[in-house]
DNA sequence: TATTGTTATACTCTATAACTATA
DNA sequence: TATAGTTATAGAGTATAACAATA
């Protein structure tokens, strides 16, 4: 094996770069769809749960405000429904409409299948050691205090 | 040890969080200078280079008309400078400034310390070899057309 | 004619502050 | 009073299309 392109970037740089390649598969997919990725991340939160507002903007990180017009945008293109959250009533949840689900399917689909390609170049094993690693620093950081899950 | 919190994410899901906390992370540093993400991204590409605004669209992956912007509002902080190309008196040179490279290093370097610390949970051996996967994947990435280096 | 950069325009995304309705 | 959500406003970030200056 020739030295060439190979030298280690470094812990710190590796998992910068890394970030940005991986994210910027998620974002050109979800650009194949229209779609931003705040608004990528939205339909992933909402794969398995019906928030309220307030909800939303913790798990996303955003004012309420900015949840409001994220909403209505998304509701606007049919992909999200507010609906009413039963005894409290000043709050409400929001919901996948079926176009948003399927889009939602489409968009981690794709995704996938992009990590798996990118991860071609790992044998086996070593798939399976950076994953273990990987989410050894997620789960850790996630005890610190980070953010919920994505896609 | 117990099993309770450790099951592997999968290579899909580990990487995608472990790209949204990384990114967390530098958004974070960045934020605390009043940076945002791509203010942030726009001084690390700059710390080695000084590009006409055209090899910053494509640096940054936007439109040149976007870059125009976002030199516009940077140039204003005083982060940066436009300067002309020598040659080729269409072209302009954007290069950072004394101020704009020391609010770059500084950012750099609260996001090492960063990283650092949230791979506390590895060893020393795990840590390299996290490092030498992540390198492939973004080398790998990188020559079938993937994005330029970052922070 | 082609390329480099800017301008005009329109939209998304975001936060702050003030507001309404409910608790 | 406090909480849930919206509205008004302002600004960053983005792309498209039309433009000016230079090659």
């Amino acid at each position: 094996m020739q030295q060439q392109d190979e030298e280690d970037l470094g812990i710190v740089d590796a998992l910068a770069q890394l970030a940005f390649v991986v994210q910027g598969k998620l974002a050109r997919h979800a650009a194949a769809r229209d779609l931003s990725m705040i608004q990528a991340r939205l339909l992933g939160v909402l794969r398995d749960r019906e928030p309220t507002m307030q909800e939303l903007a913790r798990l996303l990180d955003l004012d309420k405000s900015s949840v409001t017009g994220l909403i209505d945008r998304a509701e606007k293109r049919g992909l999200v429904q507010r609906a009413p959250s039963g005894d409290d009533r000043r709050a409400i949840r929001v919901r996948l409409t079926k176009s948003g689900r399927q889009i939602a399917t489409d968009v981690r689909r794709l995704f996938q299948a992009d990590v798996a390609s990118a991860t071609q170049c790992l044998s086996s094993a070593e798939s399976k050691r950076l994953s273990t690693l990987a989410t050894r620093i997620v789960k850790s950081s996630a005890h610190a205090g980070g953010l919920p899950r994505m896609p």
